[in-house]
DNA sequence: GCCACACTGTACGACGTCATACGATCTGGG
DNA sequence: CCCAGATCGTATGACGTCGTACAGTGTGGC
């Protein structure tokens, strides 16, 4: 709350709607990596490991698909949780090019109490917040997320970099 | 657009609306930092000048706490900036531990440029998207904001962490 | 069958931010 | 007047992500 009132109406020239964005996205996530602090984890290692709790094995380029991460990252953090047996690469007889990640024992176990945490913290961000509010939310952050990938490859303009994630 | 829709509709249990705000936070952000790269600037550099240029000569933490930035970070931006004489300390006679950062002028004539890239970049943010909802929008994030940092702070708990920005 | 091309995962360097600790400086109470 | 506490800016180390380049491996056209 404290100044949320001010913060919305005027518009302070360097505090628009697109700040605002970023810094309740900064908010949140840091609200995450401190709920996740107990348990050791990074937001991006909790959704990992609970991704692959609901999805099963897949491959790292899945994965980081999935997590919206480039490959790199992906695949140090897959080197993190691996080291600490909260999950394994598997090889893929098909393609050795690949391996499949898959959570071991203790990784499902440590799924178990991420979600809750998720959960938990869910309930506290979404307090006052009416779930026709969170799909209108969710509906217009798209609108703006598609509007800015639409510009940035404007501006990179035909250069096709590959999108690598 | 592209799966907007469904990706609203359907809960896939690690696309809440919380991932998607961060999404849209970094795409957001991608935006800004490429469409300033032609000026060879960052958006936080960028914001730095920009208001500078709008609310004139201020301390670094004053600077810091409007770009939402720890104090470190803003000393390290300004250094860079003042290595390409876009931006000077001088001395505050009435306080010398303080430095007062003001824009050169060349800082002031980026300014102008940065002004005119960042209208031309909202104006493609906001298509499609009416200015009600931009103010709803930008309720629903300080709302969530607010949440999350009280989660955080009781998380945290009685350790009173100075909040240092 | 062979060879160019596409794809997967890794290595490496760069960057931006955070958190903490520290010296320098102001301020207010004794 | 002096000293304890608060405040400012800096230095430093850690972390996460990005981008690029690269080697190993599949795949399809000739």
């Amino acid at each position: 709350m404290t100044n949320a009132a001010a913060h919305a109406l005027n518009t302070p020239p360097w505090q628009r709607v697109e700040t605002t964005m970023m810094t309740a996205a900064r908010d949140i996530r840091l609200a995450y990596d401190t709920c996740f602090e107990p348990l050791d984890l990074t937001l991006s290692q909790a959704s990992a490991i609970g991704y692959l709790h609901e999805n099963g094995p897949m491959t790292q380029t899945q994965l980081a698909a999935a997590l919206v991460l480039g490959k790199a990252a992906t695949g140090s953090l897959v080197d993190q949780l691996e080291a600490r047996n909260l999950l394994q690469r598997v090889p893929n007889p098909d393609d050795r090019r690949v391996w499949l990640v898959e959570n071991t024992a203790a990784g499902a176990e440590m799924a178990v109490r991420i979600v809750d945490v998720d959960r938990q913290l869910r309930e506290r961000l979404r307090v006052g917040i009416t779930s026709a509010e969170r799909r209108q939310l969710a509906d217009l952050l798209l609108r703006m997320s598609a509007n800015a990938q639409e510009a940035r490859l404007e501006e990179i303009d035909g250069t096709p970099v590959e999108p690598s994630r």
